[in-house]
DNA sequence: ATAATTTTATGATTTAAATCACATTTTTTT
DNA sequence: AAAAAAATGTGATTTAAATCATAAAATTAT
């Protein structure tokens, strides 16, 4: 499906910057795919010829490691899912998989780069973005390798309910074995650190629905460790 | 003391796609200061004022995290040291730390964004060196998560000798505690390591010199975890 | 509705590496 | 050169979480 980015309620900050002619030429050059929970948005190992960028839904960014492939960071709507992999190298150095039904915006390569050439604003805010992006990688970095499993669950509760889904109950739409890769530990590990959190009344759980009852403790817990 | 960008022999990609009058305007915006091993050349917490360039010597990236403050990254000459901390954010979200003589050129915030608007050459080469940044901390991020002790001292040693000192043989400029900070482990683990590859005739050692003799086993090392 | 499959729960065991404790060596300071 | 401080080596112990094992519950397919 052809795009119509001036009309676009997803347009990136980015695109913003871009005059009426600019969106234009990025409309021409650009299409809406929609996905399926668990496709492949993009694959490691295959050329990037796209930026892609994620107008609705969820993923995550995931690389094949030595013993199983890890997910490296969750995407949401409004975010470039493949600026690093595409502008960086020619293949694709990760894979992107929704993780909920999403919808991309595909950009021609080329394209994208005459914009960058064009428009300094549009080059300016990409560029903000990647440093922001690249921060939060670090904050990873450090969550993943100084956390305990209590911490990270605690953490990701939050993600969940302050950046993803916006609302302290929420349906979560993956299973605890994702949620486990999310945060590098074992599924059994979530399912106890959960049942841990209904137990100590930090949350309430149903099926897949949770209900956070105290944040202020699960933000203790995030900052600990 | 003033710089001459034009003659550096140090200049950055981004730097050589500007203009000569681009360079004599980065000139007279930016100095270089040499640092001492040990010294903070960015320290998280204050205010971002300035964009620095590594020129020479080594720095590491490092942030505070909830139980210990964490190497994320070594950065080697020809780099830049803050353009996350600086353009993405304010305040300086992580420390920059000279782990052996270096010299940093400081350039102007404004400046450096005032090129990035004029030169489009100059963007994207900036671009370009984010995302690859970016790619980097991804596979960090894998590397600290899935490998073992013998695979991260593989890899360090691996580090040092084909991108940082790019000879077999070399001089360590940073002690086992630190080592032990840049994979993640002890130091009690990094010294075990240590003499079992020369126990292995891996590698030789002798105080902070290290020669590799086996390179092929390393890089086994390093690829199976 | 029933069977098959997937997901979750939970106890027992194993494991890799951290921590602790202390000795030894090396480097730096006086 | 002697003393002090820093860095390294190595065994013993502890620990957090993975893995294993099995059951129960929930979801999906037939």
């Amino acid at each position: 499906m052809e795009n119509k980015c001036i009309l676009c309620a997803h347009k990136s900050a980015a695109v913003c910057k871009l005059t009426e002619n600019g969106q234009k030429v990025l409309s021409k050059n650009s299409l809406t795919v929609p996905f399926r929970k668990g496709d492949f948005i993009i694959k490691q190992g295959t050329y990037s010829t796209n930026v892609a960028y994620l107008k609705s839904g969820l993923a995550k960014i995931q690389i094949v490691g030595p013993y199983y492939t890890q997910v490296v960071k969750i995407v949401k709507p409004g975010n470039y899912l493949g600026l690093p992999t595409t502008i960086g190298d020619k293949i694709n150095q990760y894979s992107v998989v929704a993780i909920d039904e999403s919808e991309v915006c595909f950009i021609d390569t080329t394209t994208f780069m005459n914009l960058l050439n064009d428009s300094p604003e549009f080059s300016r805010q990409i560029i903000i973005e990647l440093c922001k992006s690249e921060l939060v990688s670090y904050q990873n970095c450090v969550r993943r390798t100084q956390k305990q499993i209590r911490g990270k669950v605690a953490d990701i509760l939050l993600e969940f309910s302050e950046n993803i889904y916006n609302s302290d109950s929420f349906n979560v739409h993956i299973n605890q074995e994702e949620m486990g890769n999310l945060v590098d530990s074992s599924r059994e590990s979530i399912s106890r650190v959960l049942n841990e959190f209904v137990k100590e009344r930090v949350i309430e759980m149903s099926g897949k629905k949770i209900v956070i009852l105290n944040k202020e403790h699960l933000k203790l817990m995030s900052s600990r460790g």
